[in-house]
RNA sequence: UGCGGGGUGGAGCAGUUGGUAGCUCGUCGGGCUCAUAACCCGAAGGUCAUAGGUUCGAGUCCUGUCCCCGCUACCA
């Protein structure tokens, strides 16, 4: 493929959002494929720097601090840390992990900024933008909530109502509030730089539509070409927010740069600051070359949600400046989901890697078996803990670490653990297959086909166990003595060939093998052969891997259920600010009955929608409500609801809704009806 | 709403440019006993979501339909 033959790599994972800890879905995603991708090309002994940090800017931080009365630097430096030590435990094996408050980030976005700037890159527009006059400051979209226009839900967000789901912009929410006084916002005009992408795409079509068509992954390209199908508009890279990067203008105080302007340039100075400790020079890994031969490959690794803004976004910036090389491949992959759910922060439904490094010591290779093994290559998968259990004991334990267990145990049985004259691998069959694994392994990896790759790996343990039943040297010993002893030394081959293909994958364990052969723990090139002296003594035989006990796959189901519960019950309830009075009219003016569900039915084609017929006394009406999520139809008929009967019609999804029924709602989105505590007569008015 | 990805034996998934449907696990039968009851061999099990079309021939190309996931909307 693309990235072959290249005289230097330069491989990015996606920097992890420093408002909450890792869990098993960012390793699927982004972390574990460039991992192993960085650790293959090392061993071809290639040039590369693979770098990340923490991405430590945004909206999302200050929220976070302010809602549990903190700092954004206290936020952030928790989670770098943690973050930061996670990655390290785990064996990701970065030259640099970096973050994006350390002023060098800070003098390098700051320095793309006016770079584009002086080139006039940007275009200059006022907006009208909602202002808390008390705070005394613009208001991120996320800090103002409203009445979504399109569903009434009033605890929409300025960007999104997450009830129904509309995309909005703040001046559109009906009775819009500030979520750091409780009052009313102001507009004010405020004056921000876009991005001109819509300049950009003719550029952007030929070398991506052209250029990445059949070279990059399926489901990057194709959500790229459909962006650039529905055409790309300017992007502001400025926001009013008191976190960040300054905006490097005299005129722009206060202001700071997008996070996804600054947070891509956290790669690039992250590279600066490791070629700094290094003593290296940072831009041959990042600047365009004299000969284009000479350029770096440039590979990002991210998850599906990352794919328009390493693909179109940062591309474009990097074009625009043009002193810089462009992703050459971003092999995002798709979603990891957990027992049959999504992962979420928010309902902490997830594997989180602290955790499992604690509760687990040790086994950081099970891990990284499984989740390559079940890798969201091409579409989203799945990680379940009895799948691990099964993972780890039918295939690491039963077919790695058994086939070296048995020719450990075999050869000090026989030959007190020392090898004679095993110079060679001397049987010409398996030597082939080794070799084939070598090429299958590099070519699967090429293709970031890690799931093939990892399987490769495991192929030669099965091969290694094919060929000990086959020689059966438990029977030949006493008979044939020497042919026995070249027998083993031949699976001790193998054993080493193992110790050397699996280091890109399972570092550990390969350290372990080495161990055990007596051989250097030093990390070893491919293309160096493994030899064995005369009288080389082995070390004794230990477990490579234990098997995973039925109670410890319980518990973490148990966990798994608790920590939801948990969740639930401690989520501080976001009390929804008051809203503004009204008269006792307006209050009169609404015509709320009780009437009584007749029927129900899911609209086709939506997930929250049901068409309910209700009877209020007066007449028998259509209503849709949104409550699909919560109710099955069976289930509410003959429910008494209250119901809002003289709401202005309406149509959803081609059906005319007459009225809304009245629901309760928790900090959850959880809905329940408001209904008389005890059955009334239907058309009974609430008043 | 629009767009992207996916729907393949019990489970999880591969299937490159169209030419007899594969892998891992599980199940069943056999072999072996060096090994963490692990290893090796063999078998059963699929109308490739669905309806049409192109073709000598389609899981693979085209069209319609139905499901699932995601993006659009600062969690990989």
């Amino acid at each position: 493929m693309t990235t072959k033959n290249y005289k230097r790599y330069t491989v990015t994972s996606a920097l992890p959002y420093a408002n909450g800890p890792l869990h098993i879905g960012h390793l699927a995603g982004a972390y574990l494929p460039a991992d192993i991708f960085v650790r293959h090309l090392r061993l071809q002994k290639k040039d590369v720097v693979y770098v990340c940090g923490s991405d430590e800017h945004g909206a999302a931080i200050t929220i976070k601090a302010k809602k549990e009365g903190t700092t954004p630097q206290a936020i952030i430096d928790q989670y770098h840390h943690q973050i930061k030590k996670s990655f390290e435990d785990f064996g990701i094996a970065f030259d640099i992990y970096h973050r994006t408050s350390a002023p060098i980030h800070h003098d390098l976005s700051k320095e793309f900024f006016l770079n584009l700037y002086e080139k006039g890159e940007f275009i200059e527009k006022f907006s009208d933008q909602y202002f808390d006059e008390e705070f005394q400051q613009f208001l991120a979209d996320r800090y103002i909530i409203g009445t979504c226009p399109n569903c009434g839900n009033d605890n929409a967000y300025g960007d999104q109502c997450e009830k129904c789901g509309t995309s909005l912009s703040p001046t559109e929410l009906i009775d819009p509030r500030s979520t750091l006084s409780g009052n009313t916002p102001v507009l004010k005009p405020t004056k921000h730089w876009y991005l001109p992408l819509d300049k950009y795409q003719p550029w952007l079509e030929k070398w991506l539509l052209e250029g990445k068509k059949d070279v990059w992954k399926t489901n990057v390209y194709g959500q790229c070409s459909s962006w650039l199908k529905q055409g790309l508009q300017p992007r502001s890279m400025t926001r009013d927010l008191d976190w960040g990067v300054d905006v490097p203008l005299i005129e722009a105080e206060g202001k700071k740069l997008y996070v996804w302007l600054d947070a891509p340039i956290g790669y690039i100075s992250a590279t600066k600051q490791w070629a700094l400790d290094n003593n290296k020079d940072w831009q041959v890994y990042w600047k365009k070359q004299e000969s284009e031969e000479d350029n770096s490959c440039l590979i990002h690794f991210i998850g599906k949600d990352n794919i328009v803004f390493h693909c179109i976004t940062f591309p474009s910036i990097l074009h625009a400046h043009g002193d810089y090389i462009l992703p050459q491949q971003v092999p995002a992959n798709e979603f990891l989901n957990l027992e049959g759910d999504k992962l979420s922060t928010s309902r902490n439904h997830a594997v989180w890697l602290h955790e499992y490094l604690e509760e687990f010591p040790n086994k950081q290779d099970e891990l990284r078996y499984v989740l390559t093994s079940i890798m969201p290559e091409t579409s989203d998968s799945e990680f379940t803990w009895k799948d691990y259990q099964a993972r780890v004991n039918n295939e690491l334990v039963a077919i790695l670490g058994n086939f070296v267990n048995r020719v450990m145990i075999l050869m000090h049985k026989y030959f007190e653990g020392k090898t004679l004259d095993a110079q060679n691998l001397k049987d010409k069959a398996i030597n082939e297959q080794i070799k084939t694994a070598y090429a299958d392994i590099d070519k699967h990896l090429t293709d970031f086909k890690f799931r093939n790759a990892i399987s490769a790996l495991m192929d030669v343990a099965r091969l290694g166990n094919k060929y000990l039943t086959e020689k059966e040297p438990w029977k030949t010993f006493k008979e044939q003595p020497e042919a026995t002893r070249e027998v083993l030394q031949n699976c001790l081959h193998i054993i080493g060939h193992l110790a050397t293909l699996s280091q890109a994958f399972l570092p550990h364990t390969s350290k372990k093998i080495a161990g055990m052969l007596n051989l250097s723990d030093e990390a070893k090139g491919y293309d160096e052969a493994i030899t064995f002296a005369n009288g080389h003594q082995l070390n004794s035989a230990t477990l490579l891997f234990e098997k995973v006990e039925d109670e410890q796959v319980e518990r973490q189901l148990a966990k798994l259920i608790a920590k939801k519960e948990e969740t639930s019950v401690t989520n501080v309830p976001v009390i929804i600010p008051a809203k503004t009075n009204i008269s006792f009219d307006d209050f009169a003016s609404m015509d709320i009955r009780i009437g009584r569900i007749l029927t129900a039915e899911k609209v086709a084609k939506t997930k929250k929608l049901l068409k309910l017929t209700v009877d209020t006394g007066l007449d028998q009406r259509t209503v849709v409500s949104g409550i699909a999520e919560f109710f099955a139809p069976e289930d509410i008929v003959g429910q008494q609801v209250s119901i809002l009967i003289n709401l202005e019609p309406r149509e959803i999804k081609g059906i005319l809704s007459q009225g809304m029924i009245l629901m309760a709602e928790n900090s959850d989105g959880k809905l329940t009806f408001v209904a008389p505590i005890q059955e009334v007569e239907v058309g009974s008015v609430v008043r």
